[in-house]
DNA sequence: AACATTATGTAATAATATAACATTTATAAG
DNA sequence: CTTATAAATGTTATATTATTACATAATGTT
């Protein structure tokens, strides 16, 4: 059962932008996207991302510091994100694989300690390059 | 059969200095740290940081922009790396666990791309949190 | 209505990282 | 050993990413 989460004014606005453009944004490239639409400053930007991150509807892609939309319709919460990166076209996706998030999600390590949360990135060459 | 990369005067203050510490390491923490050495300029942290990264001796928790030496004897480039990261401590530790490097190293997602990097961060509460 | 929580607006500033250019040191090739 | 090449350094300026602090407004709860 999915929680629907009544996105605010300023949170619809970047999901929408980042939502469409279908790869991973910046935020200061969000913020010049957006102050058309009224929102003038970083920290609005950060914040709305925050929020977005938190309730799983955008994960940031570390490496990059660039943040996608979920694609993966049953992920609520970014406690399990795993991508591929093409190191020359920068094209980004999630990979959506059960046998992964299963393997990772039970991994334990040999200190015995219990993870509640990853993130993975493989980096390669994408079909095209 | 490991080769030795002899390190420049730069890299050696800053690797040592990571090394000595044990834990992840800030760049700008760095530069402050080595100011009394002669380094001055952020640039010069980050020229050697990115050499270091580059032949393995350290490794970039990128969720965290810090740096930590490696911790894997037999580790000699920074293309298959795992952390644990401690949210309440910020305790980091790389993970040795060659299973796990053989599932990922060998993983394949659906597109058929290989990948030839990947960075796994696995976050949670350590035994003392 | 009163209260608490969440979101917003705004300005200033902190923290992280790179560009550009000049010079020096180390390594390899003849 | 000297010329050529690559790697590292020094320095200044600047770009990029992210947060602090404080005031106000909107939304949700009892």
């Amino acid at each position: 059962m999915q929680k629907e989460h009544n996105l605010s004014k300023n949170q619809k606005i970047i999901f929408d932008l980042i939502d469409k453009s279908g790869e991973p944004m910046k935020a200061y490239s969000i913020l010049f996207n957006v102050q058309k639409k009224g929102i003038k400053a970083p920290l609005q930007v950060y914040r709305a991302l925050d929020k977005l991150v938190e309730i799983g509807k955008i994960h940031k892609i570390e490496s990059r510091n660039a943040f996608i939309a979920c694609q993966n319709s049953s992920c609520q919460i970014s406690k399990a994100t795993a991508f591929s990166i093409c190191e020359s076209c920068e094209n980004v996706s999630e990979i959506n694989n059960s046998k992964l998030s299963k393997y990772l999600s039970n991994f334990e390590d040999d200190s015995g300690m219990r993870y509640n949360k990853y993130n993975l990135e493989f980096f390669g060459l994408c079909k095209k390059c």
